[in-house]
DNA sequence: AGTTCTTTAGGACGATTGTCCTAATGACGT
DNA sequence: ACGTCATTAGGACAATCGTCCTAAAGAACT
C-alpha cells in the first residue's frame, strides 16, 4: 500500500480519535489499533505525536475551506448560506451531543495544555469567521460584518457546549430557530449604503 | 496539621490544576508538589484519582451554590442579579480567556472521556440554570423562565469558548453589553399574567 | 514518660506512555 | 532472477502513570 495512503489512513483515524477521545487522552496505540498497523511502524510516518496532530488539523483545515468554499460557490443567497452553517448544529446534533464541537474541544484542550498547535487550531474558527463576515458583507453589513460573524459563531459554540451538557434534543432546535429568526431580522445597515440613502431623499 | 485542612488543600489544589490543565493531564504528582506533600500519602486521604474529581466537583458544587444563595439574598431586582452573573464574564475574563469555563470544559472533558462523574459535573450548569430559571419568572416570564435560563447560559458558554480561542477583549466587552442590552428587552409576558390582563381589559 | 492512633514520607508495583532502533517483508525496475 | 528502495512488524527504552504497602514521625491522652 502506498505510505500517501496510510499516511491518510493514520491522519483520518486520528482525526476520529482526537475529536472523539480529547487528543492527550488518545496514544499511539489506539491509533495503531484502529488503522491496523503495529505500534513502532508510525515513527516512520510521523516522528511525534505532535506531527500527528498538526496533519490533523491540516486535514480539518482543508476539508472545511472545501465545504466553505463549496457553499459559497452555491446559488444561495448570503442569508441561505449562513443558515446552512447554523443547521449544521442539527446536521451533527448526536456527536455534538457526545462530544461537542470538534473545534471549540480541540481548541479548549490546546489551550489548556498551553500547546504549540494552539494557535494553528484556532485557524478552523477563523476559516469560518471569515467566511460568515463575507456573508454577512454581502447582506448589506459590511460595517460590523465581523462582529455579526463572531455572534453567529459565539451562539454556535454555546449551544454545542450545552448540548453535550444536558443532551436536550428540544432546546437545539430551539435555539436553532431562535438563531435563523436573529438572523432573518438583520437588514442592511443605511451607513453602509449612503447612495441608497441618498437616492431615498431626494 | 489537621486531615481535614490537609484534604481541603488538596482539593483546592486539584481544583485550580483541573481547570488550568484539565482532569487527565494533572497527575498525583503534580498536586502532590502545588501542595507540597509526598506523591505516596495522597492514598490515604484519597484511594483513587476519581476520589479527589468527586471531592473537586463537590467543592465547586457548594462553592457556586452558596455564591447565588448570596446573590439571591441582596436586595436586587431579578435582572440585576442575571446581570451580576453576566459580569462574571468580565470578571473572570483573564482566566477565562487563558483557560475557558470552569464547568463547560470540565463537562466537555469528562463527555469525551465518558466518566462516570459526567453527571456530577453538569450539576453545576444546573445550578446556574435554576438559579437563572428563578429569576426570570421573578421577572414574570414563569412560562418561559428555563428557556430564558437556558438562552443566558449558551451565551456565557459561546463567550467562554470564543474568548479562549482569540483572546479578544473587545469581543468579550460587546457580547456581555449585547446581552445585558437582550436582557433589558425582555418583558413580563402577558399571558403569565392573566388576572393584570383582565383588569387592563376592564 | 509511655501508649495509642493519626498522619506522613518514600518507594515498590505493573501498566502504559511517546520515542526510537533493527531486522524482515514488500514492491518494483533492471 | 536480482538488487534497491519503500514499508512494515516487533520490541527495547526510559519516563511517568495510578495504585498500594510499610515503616517512621507526630500528636494526643493517660
Amino acid at each position: 500500500m502506498g505510505a500517501a495512503t496510510t499516511r491518510l489512513q493514520i491522519v483520518e483515524a486520528a482525526d476520529r480519535l482526537f475529536y472523539e477521545r480529547g487528543f492527550e487522552a488518545t496514544s499511539f496505540a489506539d491509533i495503531a489499533a484502529v488503522v491496523g498497523l503495529s505500534r513502532g511502524n508510525f515513527y516512520y510516518h510521523f516522528k511525534t505525536k505532535d506531527e500527528i496532530l498538526d496533519a490533523v488539523i491540516a486535514h480539518r483545515l482543508s476539508k472545511t475551506k472545501a465545504m466553505l468554499d463549496a457553499w459559497e460557490a452555491g446559488a444561495e443567497a448570503p442569508g441561505e448560506r449562513i443558515r446552512s452553517f447554523i443547521h449544521m448544529l442539527i446536521m451533527n446534533q448526536t456527536k455534538i451531543m457526545a462530544f461537542g464541537c470538534p473545534v471549540g474541544t480541540l481548541c479548549n484542550e490546546l489551550a489548556k495544555l498551553d500547546h504549540s498547535a494552539k494557535d494553528e487550531a484556532t485557524k478552523l474558527f477563523t476559516l469560518f469567521r471569515n467566511w460568515l463576515s463575507r456573508q454577512f458583507a454581502a447582506l448589506g453589513r459590511e460595517t460590523d460584518a465581523d462582529a455579526l460573524a463572531m455572534h453567529i459563531l459565539m451562539r454556535s459554540q454555546g449551544v454545542a457546549a450545552l448540548a453535550t451538557a444536558f443532551r436536550d434534543e428540544a432546546f437545539v432546535r430551539r435555539e436553532v430557530d431562535d438563531m435563523c429568526l436573529w438572523l432573518a431580522v438583520q437588514r442592511p445597515n443605511l451607513s453602509d449604503h449612503p447612495e441608497s440613502v441618498s437616492i431615498q431623499n431626494s
